[in-house]
RNA sequence: GGGCGUGUAGCUCAAUGGCAGAGCAGUGGCCUUUUAAGCCAUUGGUUGAAGGUUCGAGUCCUUCCACGCUCACCA
């Protein structure tokens, strides 16, 4: 392919070559820094108050963000990793032909090294006067910002890349223009690394476990399949990692968690991506009111960690995340927002009956467990709002969580939700291996032929349990829908640098 | 998959079916403390793609592509 140039790209090749014609090489292989920008003024400020005579000196690097060309004088902001400080060219200190250099043949976006003295301007900005200055490298394709600029410290953009596919498909341009954008993934990473740090004080182990699956399980999702050549063998990327963290439980470690990558085949929106990041965790001798317990206090201090502060600002909205959580009981959730009390409707056609009978529609050939599931998600979770745990499920969509003491038609089970979407579900872990397969095969009837949901039964898994698993809580926690919270973000795709766009052809 | 909407210059956006424009960016020039610098001049378009209606289409119709919202789907 040949790559078309537009009149600015081309302008911008010619400049290049004027730069080598001048022995210039826009693209040197090294470059020098004696500060970050940042700290670069922060040195100039600390002895500028101990009224210290001797200069500041600094090499500093940076992405050409703006210049302002006044004839004889020059102004210009450089932005690195740490952001930005104005640059101050002058023909006194640099002479015409260097002034003409800059003015000329260096444009906004390329990345460049210059060398000086601090001071303060007459506005009071602080400033590096320029005694010399390099090329790092040449930007050819303008980055799509016309303007920007910085007031009070803040940088104010006059026209900004908005189109979100544009955004979404060249993040690095987004990125590079849209400071708040590379807030959202600071963010981001700064909540990984508090779940991290709270999973890890509480003694357990980070593992990982296989993504590439002969079998998968763990979730009700489609999955997407892959191929080894080699060995001949079809494979799914992992739709969970529950099995295997089970294993590990069976194999003698008592705290396990894994932090990674689920794949599932389903629709997109702007809650769902084909891949996401998940946390999973296993807990042995635990049960899913300790796991409810150590829930609230793992949000609560990730969005301390993250924001300062366990109230957290969500479209307009207050979320207040300090503990105790609100609890409702799914039964007693729909009896209180749906009017219907599940116990009253034992059969998937008196449930179907008593939905109608609200205006809904539910699929007539769904089972029972599914509607619960169709009630829950339309009426009780949009009210949602402040943290709340809903608990005890249906056991058949449940398939390896536990029953109740007592009464096998419920699990221990809740999932936790916030801003009106599920963030994490968890469960007392079912550890009987006769009871298992007697779901496994049940789930096999329920979900019949040509459902796709319908799931392989996990022998191996069988196996291990058959060995002898202790009692344990699990628990599966959506880390982009907690960014999506902690960013203050309603679409996920705003928290995945590279969310899953349709191929295009260019 | 359905419905609604969007797609025009590098970016942000205008244009009743009647000459495709503005601001910024770019280019040339003036300007020695500016910060959306200012002033003068100036370049820039396959209007997402392909068809159709019309004397004439950015605008109306059809199909397609991509994106957004929404519904459906989504233990």
């Amino acid at each position: 392919m040949t790559t078309k140039y537009s009149k600015l790209e081309q302008t911008r090749l010619e400049k290049m070559e004027q730069l080598r014609a001048q022995g210039i090489d826009p693209y040197p292989t090294r470059a020098q820094r004696t500060h970050t920008n940042l700290e670069a003024i922060r040195a100039f400020e600390t002895a500028e108050q101990a009224g210290e005579q001797a200069p500041v000196k600094a090499t500093l690097v940076g992405r050409l963000r703006s210049m302002r060309p006044m004839g004889k004088v020059t102004f210009a902001h450089i932005e690195d990793g740490s952001g930005r400080v104005q640059l101050f060219l002058r023909a006194n200190e640099l002479g015409p032909e260097k002034m003409d250099l800059f003015a000329h043949l260096f444009d906004l976006g390329d990345f460049v090294q210059a060398n000086g003295e601090m001071f303060r301007t007459r506005t009071g900005e602080v400033t590096l006067r320029v005694e010399s200055f390099e090329m790092l490298a040449k930007a050819i394709s303008p980055l799509p910002a016309a303007k920007d600029q910085v007031v009070d410290g803040e940088v104010v953009q006059h026209a900004t890349l908005a189109e979100p596919e544009l955004r979404y498909r060249q993040r690095y341009a987004d990125l590079a223009v849209n400071p708040e954008v590379r807030l959202i993934f600071r963010r981001r990473a700064y909540a990984i690394r508090a779940l991290r740090d709270f999973m890890d004080r509480h003694d357990f182990i980070e593992v990982e476990t296989p993504v590439l699956q002969p079998l998968y399980g763990g979730a009700a999702a489609r999955p997407f399949i892959t191929h080894h050549n080699q060995l001949k063998q079809d494979l799914f990327l992992r739709i969970s990692f529950e099995l295997y963290l089970k294993r590990l439980i069976v194999g003698g470690f008592e705290r396990v968690y894994e932090i990674g990558r689920d794949f599932r085949n389903e629709g997109v929106d702007r809650t769902h991506n084909p891949e996401f990041t998940m946390l999973e965790f296993y807990w042995a001798y635990a049960d899913y009111l300790q796991v409810m317990d150590f829930t609230e206090q793992m949000v609560a201090f990730v969005a301390e960690q993250v924001l300062g502060s366990r109230i957290v600002p969500f479209q307009g909205q207050q979320i207040d995340f300090n503990p105790p959580w609100r609890r409702v009981q799914l039964r007693q959730g729909l009896i209180d927002t749906a009017e219907i009390d599940i116990e009253d409707h034992p059969t998937a056609e008196s449930m179907v009956q008593a939905m109608r009978a609200i205006g809904l529609q539910p699929d007539p050939k769904a089972p029972r467990g599914k509607l619960i599931e169709k009630l829950m998600s339309e009426v009780l979770e949009p009210t949602l709002i402040q943290p709340t745990f809903v608990y005890d499920y249906p056991r058949d969509i449940s398939p390896l969580a536990k029953s109740f003491p007592g009464d096998p038609r419920m699990v221990e089970r809740f999932e936790g939700y916030a801003a009106g979407f599920e963030l994490c579900n968890a469960f007392t872990e079912l550890n009987d291996p006769m009871d298992q397969e007697a779901r496994f095969i049940e789930m096999g009837q329920d979900y019949a032929e040509g459902d796709d949901d319908r799931h392989p039964l996990d022998e191996d898994y069988l196996r291990a349990m058959r060995y002898g698993m202790p009692p344990m809580g699990g628990f599966g926690l959506g880390i982009d829908r907690l960014a999506m919270l902690m960013t203050d973000n309603a679409n996920i795709r705003e928290v995945i640098l590279f969310p899953h766009l349709r191929s295009r052809e260019e």
